[in-house]
DNA sequence: TTGTACGCGTTATCAC
DNA sequence: GTGATAACGCGTACAA
């Protein structure tokens, strides 16, 4: 009854005198079967409660059905969120997620990488650390024939998909906002530009500035790590040096909350006197009293853009030619209250 | 140079004109091997970058050193951090974790299990779906002799481990502090009893009041589910039925913003007027401009006993009888702005 | 249509 | 100490 051990195609073909080559070929369909033999097989096999061994399948065939998941830290909203859509989407085709953690730390990068790959995944999405500059490890998985997919931080990869906002227009569109709620000192508060996405969002406030026409004399960044602390730290900084502003877009929603809090400390209204924008949608930025206003970045979206992505590679082909695609998300501008100069609360 | 194809140790054992068994020894650490050609066998194996491959290691020993984390949403912080706690654990030991989700769906949780075991993973890690009743997908691991851990959410099953806080207890000091600060009429809104936990912080709330002699005139519950318009909700119905309270102990923090907000929305001053406090300590709580008192669950240390006691049952061997273990963590009250009533802020 | 034989890469058992 | 051989469970040329 309750078969402790588990059942293989021997098992059935033995108990019906057949070969276990064509109970191989019954239970994968195939058409060098008769339909009789099939039907029972397939009959046994349910009744067997037959279970095919994903082990030997893997062995035999090269393919796992386990994907690696790859990210600086796996309790973070916006990490968690994503590999949420990269499961939601791969798990009904039979995948596997498995996840490994960075911690922002390059040669644990490379060693997950390398562990990854001796597991035989089918595939690695990853969004590599902050320290990561040395690109062996990723080239590793290139070699194997492995398709290696880049979401949000990527880095310069010949036949490397990857799936990012834009986060040039996620910064574009927040300045925007701000000049259009009246807001025409506006600072930025970014982070290491080494990475793409604040490299970018970088440039989207300079462009956004530009197009709407305000001297580069009213320009003002500062890079920082993405923390409340800096946020707090760089006000005091934009006090002290008598930095005139009127609103402050920041690459990171907890920059923009300790800008805030700052702020409010001091007795300095927003969004009345100065405006705040953040990045990323935090989950926290809603449910504050005075929600933050900020980008979103559609985090399952862009899990699940990316598992497309690679089934695509996947049904391409192993041997073909890398295809290298770039998707680029729209950013969703949630406006709030940090931002509102003209706006009734 | 670059060996696209993967060195086995035929390829060693041909190179240096020996058996493949031998090569295995002395990769294995084997005493049956002379030094001579361990470190022959081992400097070939480096100079052809050898991988063992896991695969067939698999297949052939039936562990993976893959295991399975099944929770509801991987996107809740909570969930995120257990998961974080145990992959810090294991990865040093050369485990994978392979994430699965239910939403809260015990026909999907089953589904999942079901795939969890026929990849052979030596360990399930699982936080139940709020649905699951039916316990057969459970058992169904415990018949493979596979290490089930419950870690969070629990059901009764014989010899299964399980790594929780103390709900209880978390409750019990909850209500006391509010007791503490002079609250006397509190009311408790919780969830679905159905789960542990919630039962247990149900418990812990009555017996808080009991032991500090208040009348169970004065006591009074609600059941919901654990979102900010159930709390937003349940305050008016507060006001509606008007019940008499001055103090709300909330199984979730999304309750307990809820409560905060409709309340203030409602003039009402927290915590002068009324106290609140919630359950979980989600990342918002601390970052409201007043933050919420709340009862933290020590997540990450949670997801790494859970890998400890998972380890234990592993060391203990594979037949021998199931450990059953169950660890109680100490919760942690965060004592914030929303339950100060004597305290200056 | 079905059966035979082999290989995927490794480890364990038995000889020598 | 070392080598041959079988086995893990499956898929698939090849032969019949």
């Amino acid at each position: 009854m309750s078969q402790k051990e588990k059942t293989t195609i021997y098992d059935i073909s033995r108990a019906l005198n057949i070969s276990a080559a064509t109970v191989s070929r019954a239970l994968n369909n195939s058409n060098r079967v008769s339909t009789k033999t099939r039907e029972l097989v397939l009959k046994t096999a349910k009744a067997f409660n037959y279970q095919q061994n994903s082990l030997a399948v893997a062995l035999k065939s090269g393919r796992t059905f386990n994907v690696g998941v790859v990210v600086p830290f796996i309790n973070r909203a916006f990490f968690a969120s994503v590999i949420r859509g990269i499961e939601e989407e791969l798990e009904p085709k039979g995948y596997h997620v498995i996840i490994c953690q960075t911690h922002e730390d390059a040669s644990k990068e490379a060693r997950q990488l390398q562990a990854l790959l001796n597991t035989h995944i089918d595939g690695v999405f990853i969004s590599v650390s902050k320290s990561t500059e040395d690109l062996k490890h990723l080239q590793a998985v290139l070699q194997s024939k492995i398709p290696l997919i880049f979401f949000d931080r990527k880095k310069d990869l010949k036949g490397v998909s990857a799936v990012s906002i834009d986060d040039f227009q996620g910064a574009y569109d927040a300045v925007t906002h701000l000049v259009e709620q009246g807001y025409t000192k506006i600072v930025h508060l970014g982070s290491d530009r080494k990475l793409n996405i604040y490299e970018d969002r970088y440039r989207g406030y300079i462009a956004a500035l530009k197009a709407h026409g305000i001297s580069s004399r009213n320009l003002f960044t500062l890079q920082m790590s993405s923390t409340i602390e800096s946020g707090i730290e760089a006000v005091n900084q934009l006090y002290d040096s008598q930095t005139d502003f009127d609103a402050i877009f920041c690459a990171s929603d907890y920059i923009a909350l300790g800008c805030v809090q700052e702020l409010r400390s001091r007795g300095i209204q927003v969004p009345q006197e100065i405006g705040v924008v953040g990045f990323s949608n935090e989950p926290f930025t809603s449910h504050l009293e005075h929600p933050l206003s900020t980008v979103g970045q559609t985090p399952v979206l862009m899990g699940k853009i990316a598992a497309q992505v690679f089934l695509e590679q996947i049904n391409a082909g192993k041997d073909s030619d890398p295809i290298e695609k770039s998707v680029v998300l729209k950013p969703e501008l949630f406006i709030r209250s940090t931002s509102l100069k003209k706006g009734t609360l």
